[in-house]
This record gives C-alpha cells, structure tokens and sequence, in this order.
DNA sequence: TGTACATCAGTGAACGCGCGTTCACTGATGTAC
DNA sequence: TGTACATCAGTGAACGCGCGTTCACTGATGTAC
C-alpha cells in the first residue's frame, strides 16, 4: 500500500495517537513497542516515521490526547446533572468502579500514567504533557466542590483525586481478591457517603 | 574471584535482594536489568542464576522484602507515641514528605509498585507477594485508627491508605512543580486537620 | 590435625531475541503546465 | 480537462544494542578420611 492520501495519512496519525492513548496506560510506555502501536492502527512498523519523530515524542501526544479524552467522559458524565453536589457525585461514583478498575485503557490517565510519569526525568515530554492535561482536570473538579471558596474548593478537589487515584490504583494492584472491592467501597464512602454503593458499569 | 564461602554467598543473595527491593521501587521492574542488580551488589551479571531461579523469582522475593522494610519503619515511627491517635497522624505526616516524593527506592512499596503490579498477570508471583505485603499494612493503619469498631477501622484505614497512596504518586508525577506540594498539603489536611503542615524530612 | 579431592560462588563470553530506528524501494497521489 | 512528473505514505529488510539466560571455566571453600 504506497502512497496514501492525505486523508488517509491523517487517519493513520490519528490511529496511531489513539492506539497509543490506550496501550501505553494499559501496559505502559515501555511495555509497548512501536511495532505493536503500528499493529494496533493497522499498519507495518517502518511508517512509524513519516508521522512521530520518534517514540517518546509520541509519548507526549498520546498523553495530552489521553487527557482530552477523560475531560470529555468527566464533561458527558456530569451533562445531564444540574446541582455541583450531583456532579461530583458521578464523577466519583463512575471513578471507584469494578470496570474503571479492569478497564485502564479507556479509565483515567492521571491514574494509569503517574508511576510513568513520575518515572521519567524532568525533561520528558510525557512530564509537561501529563502537568498541562491534569491541571483542567483539577480545575474541573474544583468547579465542582460545595463552597463558593476558589482556594479551598482546589484544596478539597486535591484531595478527592488524590483520593479517587489511590483508591484506584490499589484496587487495581489487588485485583481478583476482596480487598479490592473493599478499597472502592470504603473510598466511596468516604467521599460520598450519602449516596448508596453503586454497580454501575460506566468507566471514568 | 571463585567459590566464595556461604557466608559471603548469603550475604550476597542479601545485597542482590536489598538492592532490587530499592531499584524495583525505584526505576520500575522491567527498567531495571539483572546485570543493573548484579552490579548495585558488587557482582557480575552471570552469578544471579547461582542465587535465584529467574528475574520473575527474585521479583516476588524483592516485593515481600520491601514490604518488611515499610512495616518496620512504622513501627519505629510509632513506638514512642502512646496513644493511636498520634501513631496515626505519625504515619500519615511522615508519608506525604518531599522526601517520600523525592526517594522512592527508600519509601512504601504500596505505592511504588501498585501501577507495575496492576500490569502483570493474576499468577505473576509480584502479585500474590504484593497482597501478602500489603495485608499486615492495612491491619497495622486500622489498630491505629481511633474507634473499637474493627469492620469500621478497616474501611478507615482502607480510605486513609487510598489518599495516602494517590497523594504521593500524584506528588511525584507533578515533582518539581507547586502543585506536587499543594496535593501533599490538601491530603495532609484532610486526613489529619488538627496537626499543623510539617517540614519532616523522614521518609515512610 | 593434615591431606586429597569434590563442590560450587562467581566470572565473562556467548546465545537468541525484541527493541528503536534507518533505509532503499514502491506506486498512487498531488501538482505544474 | 489531460498529461507528465515529483512527492511521499507505507513496506519490509536490516542496523546496532541491551536484554534474560546459559555455559565452560576458575580456584578457594568445605568435607571425607
């Protein structure tokens, strides 16, 4: 197949992006060769250059893609919901759940990528990519606090994260045996402890 | 430098252990080479095969010996305090330290390793040490938390680990910039609001 | 206690393998006229 | 609009390299007598 369009050039990059977004949280950056990012956009490994400069270049753009992705599922889930209590609810809610915690492809970036992340050197592109993408997402949660107070609704949003990313990853870590049931249940509770225990199946 | 003695073989498997308990928590296990560890134990790369079966094996063996060390540091942390209360507020201040960001070769396993873990097989032997490591733990954060209630301690110190654990790596993805220090504040904060932010440079 | 020999901790070269990256090549696409 | 040619997306073999593991070897240690 030489000489794609342009068009289809452009959704070969795309592919490759998306492919990365997935793969590299579900197995991390250095579990995944480029040959298997090609594979996973249905092409061979050499074209691998005509579109990324080199594998950690793509790292720093699969990142920031990642992160464009959950702040639209953070956006969707919370649409229908009008009071910010409600919102941060099902943010919550739909984070702490059996298939966030199986499905680390589709789940959060903040979660998947911060051992890799913290990994790299200072330098990185996937570090800048990782601070730019997680700061909105603060943000977003912050928004989303009871008080009109800006810097203690950041506090407490940090805190939630913080929260929702350990209760996650740990889960995640003892997948298969009860704890890890036990440590979504009892995160949940904690942060949201009106609402009842929830099986929804939405990952976040 | 042929047939060393026993002595000199266990302390040999001794510094090989001790050094991929801090390498594994540091750099990740597929990071680090078997000739990385042979030569962090002033060894060559071709005796590991004397003292382990495989880099699998010592992966397991490695996990359950960082698990040791962070049980022992809290301990040490806690033997002077009296009452559960302060034992609890001395876990948690000396866990979300820069200095626990900065060094991850000397801090918790439980959250050093949660991500790598999380990725291996449900039969990978890092795992089932993994769960062994991380039982005593949560068992030793629920003695320490304030009520007799021993199912309501446990979901507690269930909750307490999650933040402790997601503030931490949350910390490290974001090293270097303020918010790395605002989310060890805002977790610190909420675990324990009566204690005054610490400077402590003790590492958990 | 002294001697003769078997054991085995540690060395360093070598193995097959998969990695990131490069490169000569192909031929449909895109462009200049 | 049609033709001639340059461009370049994608292919697949090849590169140098580091990995986990194996192996022949060394010679001090440990043991049998």
């Amino acid at each position: 197949m030489p000489r794609a369009s342009r068009t289809q050039a452009a959704t070969s990059r795309e592919a490759i992006t998306e492919a990365s977004a997935r793969l590299f949280k579900e197995r991390g950056v250095k579990a995944v060769s480029v040959a298997d990012l090609m594979s996973a956009a249905g092409l061979t490994h050499g074209g691998f250059y005509v579109h990324f400069e080199s594998k950690d270049a793509l790292t720093g753009i699969a990142c920031t893609r990642a992160f464009e992705q959950a702040m639209n599922r953070w956006q969707d889930r919370t649409a229908g919901k009008s009071d910010v209590a409600a919102q941060r609810a099902a943010i919550i809610d739909g984070y702490l759940t059996p298939t966030h915690v199986s499905q680390a492809a589709e789940g959060c970036p903040t979660a998947a990528l911060a051992v890799d992340v913290a990994r790299e050197s200072l330098e990185a592109s996937i570090r800048t990519a990782y601070l730019e993408g997680l700061e909105p997402m603060i943000k977003f949660l912050a928004g989303v606090e009871n008080t009109g107070d800006g810097a203690h609704d950041r506090r407490e949003a940090l805190a939630d994260y913080a929260a929702m990313v350990g209760g996650l990853l740990l889960a995640r870590a003892t997948a298969g045996h009860s704890v890890s049931q036990e440590i979504l249940a009892a995160v949940r509770e904690r942060l949201i402890p009106e609402h009842t225990p929830s099986q929804t199946m939405g990952a976040a």
